[in-house]
DNA sequence: AGCACGCCGACT
DNA sequence: GTCGGCGTGCTC
């Protein structure tokens, strides 16, 4: 193909923007370039980077323009192509646009900065009289009185001084610079012995392990109660692909947060797998992307995005706790990863492993037609119970008001029940998805409730703050004394319960019990969050009121009591997946219990006990839950069983929104099986100041329904303003 | 995604 | 009179 580019004098490129296709471009004489080189091109007053597609199509000669140059990097595989091309056909989205996210280290253009260490540059003579001294210097130059070389970071650690002194001795001609050469990317050793593993963990692992052996695709649901010791499993299979000396993907919902789960991956393989996320820095990224297209990184851990790492030679791919909402990317290229994970794991013919203690519909699906092979854990590893969920009727055991509050939120026996745990000396739990002080504000007198200026959202109230806050766009505002529309003084009364009012609470009825609220308001980043994990797990805490925050995987020893104070939160509004997700929910929350030797108690108030999801809970029968859920589905046409995109456009005015809708109807795809339903106002009407409008097209899960919505939106021609966005796949209904 | 071109408000 | 706001449209 390399000849029959450079014959033709053109080629074409994928440029990393949202255009329509690849742009065509001539090949200067002598330049050698092989599909998938990295390039910049000229466009428009600009340059760009773009990657070689193919060999280019039929435009106009006159109006090509030549490539400037081809970049150091190596190509992008054949593989990694293909990918994109295929990503960019599902999701109906630009192709440039999922190239985007391969290319997403930039700096390319440069070859990798040699690191520079430092070292005493006359190690034998004595310093120089003229040379200011100073006890920091004093400090380095003892240091480096070794002659060794070290690191800027590291000499200046060392002698407990900030880099500035070390600059100062550079720029003195006292410390030198010696280039160092690239440090390797240390190897994994997958020869190192795991755990020992019971027996039923020896059989899922072996299964998997045979996969991975074996080759060519295959996908695997590896489906395990919370401690039931999935990561040790799968880790075999990783080990095993590692000893092939294939590459290794592994997908975490959230990795800022799964610091415990990357310290056993290091415990396991020696040394700590590349991370890839989003909070990388620049020059971290650069070497990652570039060491996975070498080939030099074995083993990533990573966030959604680690998916469009270019890997030269992928062997296998985990998604750990497969059923995670976090795999679904809704802004720029809307994607779900794990879904996009098996499909790269087709195209690369390759094993993938799903793994989750609450499996989605749609894995379990994909199990019982026979498309997904199961490995089940069902018991628990070492001694910990499963937690027995009781419910709590709140229309029978009413919350009592407290004097100094009025309202209150923890019935009687879970009160009563927090109080035993924490007489005992054990941990306890109070679960309340819902961030902040109150989620809706309202005035007594008017009944006018506090509203975000940008969104249709209510104002939460962040009493530590000490504000409004919008949890839908940046918008926050202080607390007003008077009411913003009758002007009433002291009438806004805050509705409902946060973490903030539900600490409040735990205060007054637990006063000395240690107390700690951990939600991403509690907690400025990843790393503070983790220590707060450690400092749980170390029981510098009695009491946590948390939101889905602590559901997450974290493992706490001595937690033996959980209460979920609002069961039904997750289930208002009718959302295709509520039922499904509360459930997973629930039963992550109540996994945090007892995982030591202590069994766990799970608690769940309610006011609506006889919902199948609290009588899923209550019995442990997730079978049956699923069950039912299934039929329901299966009935609708809905996923997994039928096929849903959802199109949402939106412009700065209703007007505008509701003219482009209405354009767009009239246009509205008619084909036998095939409804579309809307336009609507989407979920959130109005969004970071943009009025919404949706559609919904719903098709036979046979049916391909993308080329459906590319005919669509290409017959219409919506004036600039107007964005359209298309999600395949949807996870909510509203 | 950038960057230019174009058409309406407050400045030297 | 111009400087500059960002709405609209194009880039092989």
């Amino acid at each position: 193909m390399c000849s029959a580019i450079a014959s033709v004098g053109r080629c074409s490129v994928l440029l990393p923007l949202p255009l329509a296709g690849a742009y065509d471009y001539l090949v200067p004489e002598g330049m050698d370039l092989q599909p998938g080189a990295v390039v910049r091109v000229p466009l428009g007053q600009r340059e760009s980077l773009g990657v070689v597609w193919g060999p280019g199509g039929d435009i106009e000669a006159k109006r090509l323009r030549p490539v400037v140059e081809r970049l150091g990097a190596a190509e992008i595989p054949e593989i990694s192509r293909r990918f994109v091309d295929w990503v960019a056909d599902y999701v109906v989205a630009p192709p440039g646009a999922v190239l985007r996210m391969v290319l997403s280290s930039s700096g390319l253009t440069e070859p990798p900065k040699p690191r520079r260490a430092w070292r005493l540059a006359r190690p034998d003579a004595p310093p120089p009289p003229d040379l200011r001294m100073t006890p920091a210097r004093a400090r380095v130059l003892a240091v480096a009185a070794d002659g060794l070389a070290r690191a800027g970071s590291a000499l200046a650690a060392e002698a407990g001084v900030s880099t500035g002194v070390i600059k100062g001795l550079v720029e003195a001609g006292i410390l030198e610079g010696v280039l160092l050469p690239e440090a390797p990317w240390p190897q994994p050793d997958p020869a190192r012995p795991g755990p020992e593993l019971s027996e039923r963990q020896e059989a899922a692992a072996e299964s998997l392990t045979g996969a991975v052996a074996a080759g060519g695709f295959s996908a695997t649901l590896l489906d395990g109660v919370t401690g039931a010791g999935k990561t040790e499993v799968y880790l075999e299979a990783v080990a095993a692909a590692l000893a092939a000396g294939r590459q290794v993907l592994v997908l975490l919902p959230e990795i800022a947060l799964s610091a415990q789960l990357l310290e056993r991956f290091a415990g396991r393989f020696g040394t700590p797998p590349a991370a890839w996320h989003s909070e990388l820095g620049q020059g971290q990224r650069r070497r990652t992307w570039r060491g996975v297209l070498e080939g030099k990184v074995k083993l990533v851990v990573g966030a959604r995005s680690a998916l469009f790492l270019p890997y030269r030679d992928l062997g296998l791919i985990v998604v750990d706790e497969e059923h995670e909402a976090a795999f679904k990317q809704e802004d720029g290229v809307t994607y779900h990863a794990r879904d996009m994970a098996v499909a790269r794991a087709h195209l690369g013919d390759l094993p993938v492993v799903l793994a989750s203690a609450t499996p989605s519909l749609e894995s379990l699906t994909n199990v019982s037609i026979g498309r997904y092979r199961h490995e089940e854990l069902p018991q628990r590893h070492g001694a910990a119970l499963l937690p027995q969920a009781e419910l709590i009727d709140l229309r029978k055991a009413p919350p009592p008001a407290i004097a100094a509050l009025g309202q209150s939120w923890l019935s009687p026996p879970l009160r009563e029940a927090v109080g035993e745990t924490l007489s005992r000396g054990e941990q306890a739990l109070l679960f309340l998805n819902r961030r902040g002080y109150a989620p809706l504000t309202l005035c007594r007198a008017c009944g006018h409730r506090l509203q975000c200026p940008n969104c249709t959202a209510w104002l939460v109230e962040h009493r530590l703050a000490g504000r409004l806050q919008c949890h839908h766009c940046g918008h926050w505002a202080r607390l007003p004394s008077r009411c913003p529309e009758c002007e009433a003084e002291d009438s806004l009364a805050a509705c409902g319960p946060g973490v903030e009012r539900l600490a409040e609470e735990a205060a007054l009825l637990f006063p000395d019990a240690r107390r700690v609220v951990f939600s991403s308001d509690s907690v400025a980043g990843p790393s503070e969050a983790a220590q707060l994990v450690n400092a749980i797990a170390e029981r510098e805490f009695d009491l946590i009121i948390g939101t889905q925050l602590v559901a997450k995987g974290h493992h706490f020893p001595q937690l033996t009591l959980v209460g979920v104070v609002d069961g039904d939160l997750g289930l208002a509004g009718g959302d295709l997946r509520a039922g499904e997700r509360s459930f997973q929910l629930l039963q992550q929350v109540a996994g945090r219990a007892g995982r030591a030797e202590r069994p766990g108690r799970a608690m769940i108030q309610t006011s609506d006990p006889d919902h199948p999801v609290m009588q899923a809970m209550a019995r442990q029968d997730r079978t049956a839950f699923l069950a039912a859920e299934s039929a329901a589905r299966q009935q609708a046409v809905l996923p997994p069983f039928g096929r849903l995109v959802a199109l949402i456009l939106s412009a700065p005015y209703a007007e505008q929104a509701d003219a482009a809708a209405a354009l767009l109807a009239k246009h509205a795809p008619q084909q036998q099986g095939v409804r579309v339903l809307g336009p609507a106002p989407a979920p959130l009407a109005v969004l970071r100041g943009r009025h919404r409008r949706r559609f919904l097209v719903q098709g036979p899960r046979g049916r391909r329904l993308q080329p459906l919505i590319r005919d669509w939106l290409a017959a219409v021609r919506l004036p600039g303003a107007v964005r359209v966005s298309v999600d395949v796949d949807p996870l909510s209904f509203l």
